[in-house]
DNA sequence: TATTGTTATACTCTATAACTATA
DNA sequence: TATAGTTATAGAGTATAACAATA
């Protein structure tokens, strides 16, 4: 085959929208567990990153402060999140998942693996593990691309899998 | 490796936001032709579809009527699109790309092909491959996945390529 | 009565700019 | 002065419900 890089593109820009929509209309229909993509993102972040600042959310999933904000108000709003002041630096908040947080989450991730899953049944072994190996040749790319020019200068950082 | 279908739907959940996220930014970043995806896939299927109903565009892009509506009339005060009534059904409208439109989707395409080549170009050929294997074994099944129960009532749909 | 489209309304997502509180 | 967040404002994307015009 050998595709060119401008294949790829092409490809990618057709074919991400579409697997976008289908992702975001199945989240939105969830009756039990109706969650936009990225407040999925925020639980799953605060769920591996419990007690995260708002920063740390909002640079990993890649949204500004204020828009990060607002996302948490409708969040805490809804009890799957609660937001508290840093005791050792006030300006810091502090975010955490409730159990209600945990188990919605939990239950929207379920739902969306086994939803997407059965789209995916047709598929034979061979295609399967031609999308495995491509999603995981994208995804260094596709994560925080800006970070590559950056000088690093943020802190600790630790966190970036996933 | 033969992975399993919830393998390929949790690489999809994980990666195609970090992907949306990456295409959607660059649209928005182009001073020269900025676009929010779902108007640069408007207007490249007008491209295709000289002359397409609302209803038509609405139901390839995956819009509501109102909300595809209003995406028009973005288009059409930005003068990349007219929306005028057809003489034979004066329910329906005819839209067209203009001159404009057509120019601003080339440039949008190009420049966007170009960044995603560049973001890339680090992958090896059979990365490309696998890269562009997955995407069309996926693409049908992200294309209208309601259209597979419906009776196929409407109409001429003779496009469903791109 | 059924179809096409628009208007009204209401959220969420998204950003930039201006502000507050804390360090 | 610099940093963390929030508020203000604005526009796009999204939906449902109600409506108008046409068939």
């Amino acid at each position: 085959m050998s595709a060119t890089p401008e294949e790829v593109a092409r490809e990618t820009l057709e074919v991400v929208p579409l697997a976008m929509r289908v992702i975001r209309g199945h989240m939105r229909s969830q009756r039990t567990a109706e969650l936009s993509v990225p407040q999925f993102r925020t639980l799953s972040f605060l769920e591996r990153r419990p007690g995260a600042s708002l920063t740390d959310v909002a640079e990993f999933i890649g949204l500004t402060l204020p828009t990060m904000s607002k996302l948490v108000d409708g969040l805490v709003a809804r009890k799957l999140a609660t937001r508290a002041f840093d005791p050792a630096d006030r300006r810091c908040v502090i975010l955490e998942l409730t159990a209600r947080g945990h188990s919605l989450l939990e239950t929207a991730r379920a739902s969306t693996h086994d939803y997407l899953a059965e789209l995916f049944a047709t598929l034979v072994p061979a295609e399967r593990d031609q999308v495995v190996a491509a999603f995981r040749a994208l995804r260094p790319l596709l994560t925080s691309p800006d970070e590559t020019h950056r000088p690093a200068s943020r802190r600790d950082n630790v966190y970036s899998g996933n």
